[in-house]
DNA sequence: GGCCCTTGCTTTCATTCAGAACTAACCCCC
DNA sequence: GGGGGTTAGTTCTGAATGAAAGCAAGGGCC
């Protein structure tokens, strides 16, 4: 695989000193995608589960009995995919859906026994992953990761709100 | 807690340690979707640019011609993706696709003038949106997190490399 | 109580996407 | 110079996604 037209021309002067491949936006997304990818067929292929069943697993498993709007927040997806991860959870019996007595209109999720079991295997799993992962940094290396994504998510909040304003705003 | 002991391979204490919100890869698919997201509101959807357009057009418009198979390389897509891409930008006059006179399979890719003009005016909008991002690190942790992207992007390409093999030897 | 607006969740629909099949062209070797 | 196998790109198909509509039920307010 040699790389011909890819080698042969040189940049552009000006904006062509832009390299993609610095570009943090295209960074994340590489390296969350490939993440992710490496997740899926150790945990998504081996048990059957997708990211969002596995998230809601992950939450419901936590704190036992979960609304799905809480399920929601807990898990950074929107209601939509919450619903319907559940409803897929609930098809395979790995979850139980039930009225909330207190509200009509609420649903509780809990894990069934099978729910528990699998929650027991796959937590495990995702631990070791993340063990795997961790193996390519020093342990300062990783923490710093941690602490830069959790400012950079901050600040992503914060651009947020500024362009809501902007929006609201305009209206 | 009326779960007879037995049944949870293992216990659910033990794994309802487990915090979601703690979990890499977990992390890294909320901030990356988060800032994606900021990116699409400020260049998509003020250029009518989809990411892998924009992906297209950085890299083209820094090597002036390119095949789609070095785009793909160059952007971490696959041919499809470049393909669509490619099409959408060459319908809207932004890039022009021809017949590689060396090769009559391969294609090249470069920018219009049209596109050109684009590429100048998104570049340095790129630019200014990872500046705001920064705002929200410090020089050393912005940096900090660079490595530590690029080592978790070497250890998933090793971890791959890893299961590659595993699955030829299942073969 | 009855009306209306809001909330919690589900369903629908139109788009996007990844993987597999397909076409065309190249290369090697006989 | 004509198969057999490989490579470059495009097209097709089934699944995943998100936005918006739909559907109940709650909570003021008169």
């Amino acid at each position: 695989m040699k790389a011909r037209a890819k080698d042969a021309a040189l940049p552009r002067d000006q904006a062509g000193t832009f390299h993609l491949e610095d570009f943090m936006p295209y960074r994340l997304a590489v390296t969350s995608a490939r993440v992710s990818r490496i997740f899926m067929r150790n945990y998504a292929e081996k048990f059957g589960l997708t990211i969002p069943e596995w998230r809601v697993l992950a939450v419901v498993g936590r704190y036992e009995v979960l609304s799905p709007s809480a399920v929601g927040e807990l898990t950074a997806m929107d209601k939509v995919k919450v619903s319907r991860a559940a409803a897929s959870l609930v098809g395979r019996g790995l979850l139980r859906q039930s009225q909330d007595p207190a509200d009509g209109r609420g649903r509780l999720l809990r894990l069934t026994r099978k729910g528990v079991t699998m929650f027991g295997h796959v937590v495990p799993m995702a631990r070791g992953l993340e063990e795997q992962l961790a193996e390519g940094l020093s342990r300062t290396e990783w923490a710093a990761l941690s602490r830069a994504l959790n400012k950079l998510d901050a600040q992503c909040r914060a651009l947020d709100g500024e362009d809501e304003e902007a929006a609201e705003a305009a209206d």
